[in-house]
DNA sequence: GATGAATGAGCGTTCATTCAT
DNA sequence: AATGAATGAACGCTCATTCAT
């Protein structure tokens, strides 16, 4: 369907909306707007998208792609696991940083106004980061490295429950105020800290076991 | 705010517009339709709340008042961390099943939606757990049943983390889904489970610092 | 679904509505203006009617009712075929020229762009119409003031053809060009000249046949 | 109007939009599907036709043509009246059948739609027909084949009457339900009961005064 | 000249809010 | 005070028309 409009107007028109989604969601963004600031005339809009639901879902594509590429290049790596989750955190501090729409957006997915989306996109999102985390902690546990007492997917759910929620509070309004009230006010700007601290929380629960049951002895 | 409205009929209209709003999110919330599911005019809903955002923000608190209830009541007991946090994950699981729209609510302040709201409510919401977050484990720490290299309320922010993403992998449709595809169809009514999964991912981080230490030896 | 609005409220908006759609055709019918039209606004409209469509349908019947109640009074008589005949012209001619729009309303279900409604009205209005007409042929046939030798019902086919293109000759902008360029500037004024010509028409049809036999031996 | 588009391109623009004007009717009729289904560019129509009206006229004028030389075929031959007419009746179903769209274009400029062409093409397409009609009836009654008491004028009017009313009841849909609920389902397929039927009908007319005033005797 | 992408006025429809009863 | 009918601004979407290429 998308012919002519040059690349870049296409990724403007996507981002623009991006954007307006991610600022008022997907119930109040306003598609005249968005033609109005991407500097088209809606019949464009309407030309290259079907709705204003294709367009979100298009924009929210877009968005979910960039952020794909950000986790997959932290698993081109050959890391060990506790280097790669560091990578990993660092990756989403930057990326969330830097693009804090596209993680809005992704955020926005979760929400009620999205009801209609939640499986289809749970399956489509998810599926690929939970096959990757538990193929992870499946061998981390056969090398020895992670403990060996967990269920392999509980902790890669843990273990993604904690980034996802790194990642909306450096860039959701809600989550960056809590943020700053567990933390303090600097806490969004020192990353550093963010991701050392976490990444103890992390390892921590990779290790434990051994150690306890030495402890235990 | 008139006060003529007897009480059990204010209390059906906020659970009524829970419900709406918890459904189709508070853009897409009906106004009329909570009026006449409320068994009330509109002419009502207008006299007790300014506006759909003032009834909607009455609403809010109204669960939100619930959920801190659930939580208080476990911090009444004088518990060690360990237990109360399991009490806390019982008492979470529990209450996301019985009132599951209270916590989509909850989840529902930190969509874009909402964004307006979102510095007033981080502020009244998190800070109380925050703090009641944050003097427990400064106390855990003190007491020599919590590592001692964390940040307290770093980990206090993690702990939360983990605590809400459960919550809402209980009841928000995309994170239950989610929910299944990394735990398995059986994770949302296995609760012995999970919760038995997620001490252990908490007891490990707890406990780790010393154990560590020694293992560095 | 009617429920308050004064019953001269819901008349106006409906011969509002019936000369809209009259004057522009059910596309090109405009809902805002006839709201206008009608005093009310469009909010009303959409309270008691679906949608565009489903108002254009409420007009259109309450058209069709006002027609049909003009051929049943006819009806009502015990007149012989051709006084009941000239009876139907002349109520015709006045219902025409007395409410236009009416008639105009009924032409246009037969126009394209009611090509949707077509098979449902058609039953609903030519099958009462067909029945009355060939049961009256019918029986002035067995009474023998009707020639025997045609098919009743394609006579009565035939017949309404007539009554429908006079009906319309009165009141569609076209048809009555056409009604002057054939019978003469004055003949849409001349109403007692149009009924007996057709008369005599219709007359000759009717009892032709027994002559014809006389004729031919 | 240029002249550089190929006969046949502009033939097939003219099928291609008679098709279209007739399936939704002139207003809802899209100008992009029909030089999509013309195989030609947008900027092409507005080059050969000012706006959407225009293009419409000239479909429609072109359809005419084509009904006008049906008719004008018929009114070569020498035929006495009643041959005529009968030839005439075989060629509108003929044509109607064949062509349905030029006959339900015809139609649609009896509608509300077309209001505002409404004199000008009355005057353009019936002049013709009344005119030839008129003289031919003039013509019969001096040469005593056709009663005399008859308004020669109105008598054409019924005539064509009568002949419009047929074609529309092979193609315009509303027509064509109404043609099978008075003379049943068979009445489409059958021509030629309905062409004798309709020519007794007529043949009647022609000839009653005589007969009735030999009738009186 | 031919193209067809782009335009944007215009309309159908919704629903938060008001106010006469 | 309570009602709920009525309001009308606002927005999604269409498509006749234009114009840069």
């Amino acid at each position: 369907m998308l012919k002519k409009l040059s690349a870049e107007k296409q990724l403007e028109i996507l981002e623009i909306g991006i954007a307006e989604f991610a600022e008022h969601g997907p119930a109040k963004a306003n598609i005249n707007v968005i033609a109005r600031n991407s500097g088209v005339s809606v019949g464009v809009l309407y030309k290259y998208y079907e709705n204003k639901d294709a367009l979100f879902l298009a924009c929210l594509r877009h968005a979910l792609t960039a952020l794909e590429r950000v986790i997959s290049e932290v698993f081109q790596s050959s890391d060990k696991m506790l280097a790669r989750t560091e990578k990993l955190i660092r990756a989403l501090q930057r990326s969330a940083k830097e693009q804090p729409c596209y993680h809005i957006l992704y955020h926005e997915i979760t929400a009620g106004s999205c009801r209609q989306y939640a499986s289809v996109f749970a399956r489509e999102i998810e599926e690929i980061s939970a096959a990757a985390y538990g193929a992870l902690i499946t061998q981390a546990q056969a090398e020895g490295t992670l403990r060996q007492d967990m269920d392999p997917r509980m902790f890669a759910f843990f273990f993604d429950n904690l980034l996802m929620m790194l990642q909306f509070s450096y860039c959701c309004d809600y989550y960056r105020e809590r943020f700053e009230i567990y933390c303090g006010r600097d806490a969004l700007s020192d990353d550093d800290k963010v991701a050392s601290e976490l990444l103890k929380f992390f390892e921590s629960a990779f290790t434990t076991e051994r150690s306890q049951i030495q402890h235990q002895n």
